[in-house]
DNA sequence: AGGGTAATGTACCTGCCGGTAAATTAGGTT
DNA sequence: AACCTAATTTACCGGCAGGTACATTACCCT
């Protein structure tokens, strides 16, 4: 018999799988509207559950969007840094290899990319810092493939560089922020949709 | 003899250009931290003014973000349509042509072009509204620039040319923001900078 | 059966922010 | 000199969101 709306106590539902589904929540909530408008009733609201249980789990509004910045934060990075090993520096494959990296490590919580990626967080504040460490240690790795990629085309310019980063960094987030309207889309498809659209551009731009 | 602070009554400024001043201040406060975490006291601070003349002059949070939006949208949308005038449709040249278009209009408020990109506007309001409709607009110019170029390279997949709306558009964003960090590069220098990116990238994909 | 503890809800406090009304001052006009 | 109007402030209200204290219920082990 299920237990009725509206009353305390337990719904039967251990621990671990609450605080799974509330990460999940809270992930896509936080990805979708920021860490500024996001709020925890929302959140609650959409698990079923009420704000209370999200402080007595995660602790306050920082803690919990720690909680979903990092494990989004460690499998990208040891997806990136597994891509990147993979092909050697230099070939041109590489950036493909990454970017399917990306999805793969992202399906099913898609919208923690924005999470990694969020704007609003405010300032001198853990979230921004640590968000803003795994940014810095994913720009490193783009670092050196953009690096390379200019150094075999012959432009020494360090801002070309720099600018080529936040480009490739902002296609990323365009890329995702397509895949996240259209859910039916496997992280394989989307990285052969991604090799076709490079393969396109590049030819035109030759 | 300056006049002292805290105290009442006319500060001598001329209301058209207060109110320049308050647009300025508002463009640059919407697009750095969003609709939703701007705060209309921060704006007022940064003028050297007060909340309240804020709504004498434009009215709720919504009229001020509108009043900063039409600018930016009308200038960018005719800007744009000059430059895809300006190449015939099919040259690979014309991305560059609306890029240098973009960097010249934004020039002095580059801010703008994340208010008209802001994710924090409160779905169903007036500003969401008209900020979509100017996106729509600028897709639509895109959206004829990337089906001309998937054509001429032989990819007939719709889904494809969505995508490659999608991130050019983020593409963009990204370079604006790279921009804005850099606020000495002039529109020019930008738009060079894009071309050798461009060029060298195509060539790593060819 | 009964107690302990995990799981959850109700009710409340608080601060910030958007918004408004009324007061205050300075400059131009008669 | 008096006054009207534009420019600006001070002081306040109300709502919403984060956060907390405490009450309540259900499962588990003995």
């Amino acid at each position: 018999m299920t237990t009725p709306q509206g009353r305390a106590g337990t719904k039967g539902v251990p621990r671990p799988r609450r605080e799974q589904q509330i990460l999940a929540a809270a992930t896509e909530e936080f990805g979708r509207h920021g860490y500024a408008s996001a709020s925890l009733a929302a959140i609650a609201a959409r698990v079923g559950v009420t704000k209370t249980l999200l402080h007595q789990y995660f602790g306050a509004k920082q803690d919990l969007f720690l909680a979903c910045l990092n494990p989004v934060g460690d499998q990208l990075l040891d997806a990136m840094r597994a891509a990147m090993a993979e092909g050697d520096a230099t070939a041109a494959r590489t950036p493909l290899l990454v970017l399917r990296a990306i999805f793969s490590a992202l399906d099913g919580r898609r919208e923690g990319w924005f999470v990694l990626y969020d704007a609003s967080l405010p300032a001198d504040s853990e979230p921004a810092r640590t968000a803003a460490r795994y940014r810095t240690a994913i720009d490193q790795l783009a670092a050196t493939g953009t690096a390379d990629l200019l150094r075999a085309t012959g432009s020494p310019d360090p801002l070309d560089a720099d600018a080529l980063k936040y480009a490739w960094r902002g296609l990323v987030s365009a890329l995702v922020r397509w895949w996240i309207n259209h859910p039916d889309q496997s992280p394989d498809a989307m990285a052969d949709r991604c090799a076709r659209l490079f393969a396109a551009t590049g030819r035109a731009f030759d």
